[in-house]
DNA sequence: ACCCAGAATGAATGAATGTTCATTCTTGAT
DNA sequence: ATCAAGAATGAACATTCATTCATTCTGGGT
């Protein structure tokens, strides 16, 4: 969950030394990975280059092949961690032992979707630029996938004991969570394509009265 | 709203003739953004090559170039073909003439918004592959933004116009508007990534929950 | 029957990109 | 101080792709 544009261990692009410094594997892996959502973040996927890429990473060019066989691989990895970042925290707060109260929970969760931390243009572009190639490379529908059934799952069942808390009737927690999910992809989608028409804030407040709707006991 | 994989005019690939067609310009774009669009649903956007595009729509390399500029013009006016069929059709219902009864033209809608014309995997794929490149390109933005803002505008009224028949309280229409053009994309975006985990069937039973939800009057 | 505007072609071109690998350099162990 | 393991480099290579344009062809007008 580090943010990755700020974690530079060397110095500034133009910073005279050009002493090269050798790292651990694991060290390099991510440093090209941060490199890459950046790349992908301002010039979109399909212009991407190896070259732009070690560039931006401060390193050379055969230093990716070295770490990830190909091109191809180091987008899958990229697709990979960030699939893995985004639902591991949408989890992490769901499975939630920190906070025992539903309702706060609910409001954590959504903190955490329309918050500073995933709504940065940033992630939300890298999150996109996959889906749109997703249609074609089955490799990524099932990155995502995995992750995603997981915390579709954890949602479910963090709906299913917010109905029984609160004793709501007619409501199918499945369906909800399915629902919900889909309302703040969308919302993700208008605030990355359409950020003059829907503020951060706006989002937030749409999604909170759909859950309102749902659960009116347990949002204010 | 032709379905642009049947729509050919000329014969089958190998089918012999090899006799040098000439057509309007009109036609020819047509055909190669018909063709640009099968393309980016099998291949995905970064992988669409000029040569595949021409071959695609049985025409040689050159045309391309002498109808659009450039390869980016041509993506560019696909964009613009997709995004007006797309907001065009629902406009055209929600104005709708055609169908007095509100609750009605909603069905429509939905229908429209879920249903076999715009769930084509074609369609929602190309739709998707532009939004992921967005966050790096104005042009696509713009092109989305302008008609986006003229349909939301009209769902918005017929919201309004729902609210007041059914005297609800407690509801915005602009809010419930957002929400629910979020909801819908959201469930494009599901029905293409995770097509095991929902079923078209699923979605529309989710876009209509929220729908009932909020309009319990109209939507039975 | 003839003509020509402009539609269509596709080989050629040059630029860009992914990948390789011979070489150089760094570091920690000895 | 020496050395080897392996991390890092970047020039070179082969490929792919968008774009050009000299040439060919078509069909409606006369």
């Amino acid at each position: 969950m580090t943010d990755a544009s700020s974690a530079v261990t060397e110095a500034l692009p133009e910073a005279g030394s050009k002493r090269r410094q050798i790292r651990p594997k694991a060290e390099r892996r991510q440093q090209l990975i941060d490199a890459t959502i950046r790349c992908i973040a301002q010039h979109g996927l399909s212009a991407v280059t190896m070259q732009m890429v070690t560039r931006e990473a401060g390193l050379s060019v055969g230093i990716a092949n070295l770490h990830f066989e190909s091109k191809d691989n180091l987008l899958k990895e990229t697709l990979r961690f960030v699939a893995e970042e985004y639902h591991g925290g949408q989890i992490d707060i769901m499975e939630g032992g920190d906070i025992p109260d539903l309702g706060e929970r609910l409001d954590a969760l959504l903190d955490f979707q329309l918050g500073r931390g995933v709504t940065q243009r940033q992630k939300m572009s890298v999150w996109f630029a996959y889906y749109g190639e997703a249609g074609a490379r089955p490799v990524y529908q099932k990155i995502v996938s995995t992750v995603d059934r997981l915390a579709a799952q954890k949602l479910e069942a963090l709906f299913t004991d917010i109905i029984r808390e609160g004793d709501y009737h007619g409501v199918d927690a499945r369906e909800l969570a399915t629902g919900y999910s889909a309302l703040i992809d969308g919302l993700h989608l208008g605030l990355l394509v359409t950020p003059r028409e829907l503020s951060k804030r706006r989002a937030r407040a749409v999604a909170r009265d759909f859950l309102r709707r749902a659960f009116p006991q347990h949002i204010h």
